[in-house]
DNA sequence: ATAAAAATTTAGACTTGCCTAAATTTTTAT
DNA sequence: ATAAAAATTTAGGCAAGTCTAAATTTTTAT
C-alpha cells in the first residue's frame, strides 16, 4: 500500500500539525525526519499526488482526510506494539521506541486486530499516549506541561514530551514516572526550577525537565 | 546489518542448498526469489563481497559459515513469529507465512530472546518445522514423504512440503494435520493412491497429496 | 568433436529515496 | 519600500535493487 518512507512522513506530519496548524513547513519536517529540505519537497509532492496531503508550493503540507486516517492507523500500530513489548516481553519504557518503529510497518489488518484483542484493548501506551481504536478514535485528554503549572497546582504525570531513552532513564533515577501524583510547592524565580511534592518526598526539577513532563491537573 | 533483500536471498539459498549441494544455481535462486537471473547474479556478487556466500562465476552459490549463521537466525525469527501468531493471535496455520515473512526482518536481539522466552521455547513451528535455538542449533528429525512409505508403515505427520494456504485448508477439510497418527493400509498400483487408517477412520489420499506430507516413522 | 540449446553474466537503464548546489520565493529588518 | 536573510524548490546526481537485451560460458545432443 504505502512505502515505509511514505508512512514515516505521514506520521511525522501528523505529529507536527499540532504545532503547525496552517501547514507543516518543509524545514520542520526535514528536522523531524532527519533529512534535507530538498528530500522533503520531493516526498511531499509524491504524497500530494497520492492525495494523502494537501500541498501548495511554499505553503507547507497538511494531511488530507485519507492521509490522517492512515497516520492514525500507523500510530495505533506503533502504540499497540509498545504496549506489547512492555507488558509481554519485559521491555522497559525507554527501550520500546526503536523496535516499535519497525513493527508499526508490518502490513496485516488481522495482526493488529488480534494483537489488540490479545492485549485486551489497552487505552494508553507505556508513555501515557492514547492508543487509537480500530475506528481511529482516541481520547486526547487535556494535559499541560509541568513547566506551565503554577504554585500549588496538583495532578498526575500522564506523558512525556521527550521520549528519548536518556530522559526516561533519568526519570527512573528520580523515581518518578507515569502515574506519579505531585503537587507544585515552589517555583524559583531565578531559573524556573520547580519544587514538587511527590509521594510525600520533595524533589526539585530543572525547567528543562519540567518542560518535558505532561501533567493531568486535578 | 543486512538489507531486507540480502536476508531473503540468504534464506532462499539456505533452503535450496538441500537440493543443490554443489552450489545453488542462479536460475534456481531466481525462481525461488521470483526475480530474474541477472538480478540474482548482481546480488550473489554482493553477498560474495560480504563473505556471506562463496561464489565463482557460473558455479552457483554456497553459504559461508557466517552466511549460514545469519540464515539460521532469520529462520529462527520466522518460525518463532509463526508460532506466536498461531498460539497467541488465533491465526490458522495457513495464514501465518506472509506476515512472518515481514516480522522476521525486525532487527532486535532482545525482541527475539524475549519472544522465545514468552512462548516458552517452542521446538517446532505450526508446520512442524524445527525452530533453531539462540545458538542456531536445531534438530532435523528424520522424516520421510508419505508417498515414500510402504504398506503397514505407521507414524505421525510432522510436516508439510507444500505450505500453501490451499493445501493446508485441504488438510483441515480432511481432518488431518500435524500430529495425526496413521498407518498405511494399502497402496493402489494403478495410481499410487494411498489408503490410511487415521484415528480409527480410513481415508484415501492421492499420490500428489501424499507427496506433500512428511511422516516420522515409528 | 562440435553445433545447438540452456544457463549465466554483462551492459545499460529504470525507480525510489536520498543528496548537494544553485535558483527562486518569502520573510524579516531597517 | 527594499535589501538581506531565511526558507523552499529545482536541477542534476548517487546507491540499491530491479529489469531487458546482448554477450559469453557451459551443457547437451548427435
Amino acid at each position: 500500500m504505502f512505502s515505509l518512507s511514505e508512512e514515516n512522513y505521514l506520521k511525522a506530519i501528523f505529529h507536527l500539525e499540532k504545532n503547525y496548524r496552517n501547514g507543516v513547513s518543509t524545514n520542520a519536517l526535514a528536522e523531524e525526519m532527519e533529512t534535507k529540505a530538498s528530500s522533503v519537497t520531493d516526498m511531499v509532492k509524491k504524497l500530494s499526488e497520492k492525495k494523502l496531503v494537501n500541498y501548495k508550493k511554499y505553503q507547507g503540507a497538511k494531511l488530507s482526510d485519507s492521509g490522517r486516517r492512515t497516520a492514525v492507523e500507523i500510530i495505533r500500530r506503533h502504540r499497540l506494539w509498545e504496549y506489547f513489548l512492555v507488558e509481554k516481553l519485559n521491555f522497559s519504557w525507554d527501550e520500546v521506541h526503536e523496535v516499535a518503529e519497525e513493527l508499526e510497518h508490518i502490513k496485516s489488518e488481522k495482526l493488529i486486530t488480534e494483537l489488540d484483542k490479545f492485549l485486551d484493548y489497552p487505552r494508553r501506551d507505556p508513555h501515557g499516549d492514547p492508543i487509537p481504536d480500530a475506528q481511529g478514535n482516541f481520547v486526547q485528554t487535556s494535559k499541560v506541561l509541568l513547566s506551565a503549572c503554577k504554585k500549588s497546582d496538583s495532578g498526575k504525570i500522564v506523558g512525556v514530551k521527550d521520549s528519548s531513552a536518556a530522559f526516561l532513564q533519568y526519570l527512573d533515577k528520580l523515581d518518578i514516572g507515569l502515574g506519579s501524583i505531585l503537587e507544585v510547592r515552589h517555583i524559583e524565580d531565578f531559573d524556573q526550577s520547580i519544587e514538587l511534592e511527590v509521594d510525600s518526598n520533595t524533589i526539585t526539577l530543572s525547567h528543562k525537565t519540567a518542560s518535558n513532563l505532561y501533567i493531568q491537573l486535578e
